[in-house]
Parts: structure tokens; C-alpha cells; sequence
DNA sequence: CGGATACTACGGTCACGGCCGTAGCGTCGA
DNA sequence: TCGACGCTACGGCCGTGACCGTAGTATCCG
């Protein structure tokens, strides 16, 4: 009857510790951090730490890669930070939860990685712009890339037959952005142009955080290669000016 | 720094627990039920269920409608349904966990309600249908309707136009199907298919499960005016020989 | 107006699990 | 080979929260 709801509440359970959904909202961006890292976001004893990295890792929510006496810990899979994402998309509308610190929310608004892509109004930027271009299909389980798409991104300098053929998740798909409430772009063929981005130096990561900054170099490149590309930075504006977000129907 | 991690836990904290996240998964088809339902769904007594539900409340996981001495209680919304979809992504594919009951499990496989529209094979093959006749095209936040998708809902019953005025959602989007990893259509257009479907007798719910059956009335309707529509019915062949899912990527 | 029903509020019990102490194992550098 | 470092394993402390009993409030019915 109720027959899978407890596995459910198991994957729950394990993120809704804080300790824990420190190391996991830490590890969104894609990144592998070693376990003494991750004690330090969570606030906890390296001790501590490990007996949360062994029980994330049988919950199957982390991967782990030994390196030395190093132990690196990433996200288990795309998978996990759709999951992540869908609870931020509840977390960030909580009537009760202050809103997020201006400073820091507003660098994430504007650009940060989701896992191993582009969200924020940078990730709904390219995402829109690929849309209204004609350069995106709907296919089955997602997007697909129409020709002019396809050139798109060979003029970006992404291959999408090789960074499709690399991996056998969707290339491209529609993940809601928890921010912004709309949809970017996710999937193999987003985390190489992602990682193009980052390889010419047209997005910097910042430290210690999910934010990334668009250069120049890259605001003049994405606009050059697709036209219609716009990235808001209401931080130009009056930051307090933004659009009331409208509240969740 | 770690700034709304806290909140992303809060949220996941509420779902962890076995008594709510068997309310929350209880709830998906979109049906209100009372609070007894669910504390006799959740295992345990009303005053314990009362608790939870307030608890759940707070958390904007559900929302309630009072009539007279019955409290009706409902998901907050189509992200929350959105975000359990998710998880149950996760929680399915578990290396741990034992899989569904055979019997269950193929039934929810083949249709079920998610939230308020169709999902399992049935949804699949209608988004698919659709998509391939090429009645849909991909618009800002999800799909839109092209000119014949416009006509093949009024063909069924359904007034794209009234439906969209009814609530400021979403009218079309894709949402990831958790048994069979594809997308099916979410949104107020689906959700006013789905009650026509029910209205007019072309598919019937099943008892105290998500799980609901086509008629033969329905397959022809659907096929009639839905040119390309399937929706395979593995149990018409041996049970056993349903394609082994794909393990996660 | 009484009784039944549906639900919520409060209080006591108890167990799960988070926390850090110390201790042990494996890896790297000198 | 030895010491420093990164991490994990075990044990005891303690707080959070799930649970149900009893009691109270609101609504419907006869």
C-alpha cells in the first residue's frame, strides 16, 4: 500500500540533517572536497564529519574517489543535485525563513554552478537565449540541439557529438532554477559548455562559494556566438528594485 | 557562508520522517483526504497524525481546506510535488533498498496520477504523442501549444484557453517520470486532461492507490483524436519480461 | 439541546541519533 | 624508519522529537 514511501523518508532523513545538507549544498557545484573540508562547512569534528560521509555514501548520495591519503567526496550523480534542487526550489520559498543574506544571495542569484552547469540569470540567460534562437528542439526526455544549434556550440567551442557520446545522461534537459523559478539548462552537453566557460576564461569562480562571474571576455563571446544572449545584473540597478518574486500558485 | 543550508535541511528534515513522507507520498495523486485518512495511511494515531500535519503545514508542504467538521488536506503546490518526484528518484533506485511489491509496482509503472495529472506509461505516451505530432512547442519555462495541440485538446474535451485562465502556473511542463526516467506533462493543461479523462469514463482510479487503469473507451478516444498514441501494457505479455530499467547513469 | 464525530492541545515516556572524547589504521615526507 | 597527517572506529553523554493517553473545542445530526 504505502510500499515505497519509507525509502522516501530515508533519503530524506539523511538531507535533513544540517550537518549534512551543509556537505551537500557545498558539493553542488561539482566539486570533490575532502572530508576535513567538509567538517569545517558543517560546523562539526572531523570525527563527526565521517560518520555523516560514511552513512551519505551508503544512502548512495556521494561518490568518493581515494587519492593518496586524501579522500575526495562529490555528489553521487546528476540525480542527487536534481533532488537537491527540487528542495531548494521549497527552501528559498519558506513564508517563515528569513530571506537569504542579501550580499551572498544576490552573487548566487546573479551566476553560480549547479553541480556541473550554469544557473542562476547566467544559466536562464543562455537557456533562454538558445530557446528564442530556434537553436533548441524539444525531444524525448528533455531538449535536443537543432542544426543551428549544433552550430551554436561548435562556434562556442564545444563538440556535441563528443561531449554527448561521453557520457550516457540526457545532453540536455530543463532543470528549475531554486532562485529564479525558472528553468536552465542541464545535462551533459550544459556541463561542457560549462566547463569551456570556465577552461577560457569567460567565468570565474569565486571562493569558497557556488558563485561564478561572467568576464567581459565571456559576456562578449556568448553574445557574439548567440545572439539574444542577455545577463541581468540588477546589482547595476538599485539591488532593492527587483520584481517581487511572484508567490508560488 | 553556508548561509540557507540550514533551510534546505529544514525542509528535508519534515519529509524524513516515515509517518510524514508516507502523508506526502500518499498525497501526490492530488486527492485532499482528511486527517484521519492520513494518520491511518501514516500508521499511527490522529493526535500524532495532527501534529504532523500541523508541522507539515507550517513548512508550506500542504495546504488544507476546511468544510464543515472535515479538514481536507492537499500538497502546498506543484513544487512540492515536483521536489518528492525527485527524491522518489533516489529513493527508487537504491542499491539497498528491496525493489516495489511486483504487483503494486506494475501497476503504478503503467499509470498513476502525479500530483494532479497522468504519469507512468499512460503520461509518457501522451506527452510522446504529442510531442511527436508535433503539438508542442517548447516556449519560456516549458512547453507551449502549437495550433493543431490547440485543436487536439478541444478534439478531447478540453479548452486550452479556460483551463490557462483558471490558474497562473504553468498550462504545459515536462516532469520527470520516477519509474520510468522520462518526462510526462505536468501543468494546468495536464491536470485539465486528467479530470476530463476521469469525467468522461476513459480512466479510472483505483482504490487506495495512485494507480489508475484506461479503459478501452479511453485507448480509442486517445488514439482517435491523439494520432501516435501508445501506451504499452508489459502485463498483456509475460509480467516478468519488462525491460530491466536501466540502472542510474 | 444532548450525543457523536473530527480534530487539536498538553504532558509524560522513551528511543534514536548527533556530538565529541580517545584510540587505531593507513599514507606521505624526511 | 620514524613522526606527522588524514581519516575511521568505538563509547558515553545528552538533546530532539516521535509516540500515545487524556482532555478540551468545534461541527454535524437527531
Amino acid at each position: 500500500m504505502t510500499g515505497h514511501g519509507p525509502y522516501l523518508a530515508e533519503i530524506a532523513h539523511l538531507m535533513g540533517d544540517p550537518a549534512r545538507a551543509n556537505m551537500l549544498h557545498a558539493l553542488m557545484d561539482g566539486r570533490a572536497l575532502t572530508a576535513k573540508e567538509l567538517a569545517y562547512i558543517a560546523g562539526v569534528a572531523p570525527q563527526t564529519a565521517s560518520g555523516h560521509l560514511a552513512r551519505l555514501m551508503q544512502g548512495g548520495l556521494l561518490a568518493v574517489a581515494v587519492q593518496g591519503r586524501h579522500r575526495y567526496y562529490r555528489l553521487g550523480g546528476a540525480e542527487v543535485a536534481a533532488a537537491l534542487e527540487g528542495l531548494m526550489v521549497l527552501a528559498g520559498s519558506q513564508p517563515t525563513s528569513r530571506k537569504l543574506p542579501s550580499r551572498v544571495g544576490a552573487e548566487l542569484s546573479q551566476a553560480r554552478t549547479c553541480y556541473d552547469h550554469f544557473a542562476g540569470r547566467l544559466g536562464i540567460g543562455i537557456h533562454d537565449a538558445l530557446l528564442s534562437g530556434g537553436h533548441l528542439s524539444v525531444a524525448d526526455g528533455g531538449y535536443g540541439l537543432t542544426r543551428s544549434g549544433v552550430a551554436v556550440f561548435a562556434e562556442l567551442g564545444v563538440d556535441p557529438a563528443e561531449a554527448a557520446s561521453k557520457s550516457r545522461r540526457a545532453a540536455l534537459r530543463p532543470c528549475l532554477d531554486w532562485s529564479e523559478r525558472r528553468p536552465h539548462l542541464a545535462g551533459s552537453l550544459a556541463a561542457a559548455l560549462a566547463c569551456r566557460c570556465f577552461e577560457a576564461g569567460w567565468v570565474l569562480r569565486k571562493k569558497d562559494s557556488r558563485a561564478v562571474s561572467l568576464t567581459e571576455a565571456g559576456r562578449e563571446a556568448l553574445a557574439s556566438h548567440l545572439p539574444g544572449f542577455r545577463c541581468d545584473e540588477p546589482d547595476a540597478a538599485i539591488p532593492a528594485a527587483r520584481a517581487p518574486a511572484t508567490a508560488f500558485a
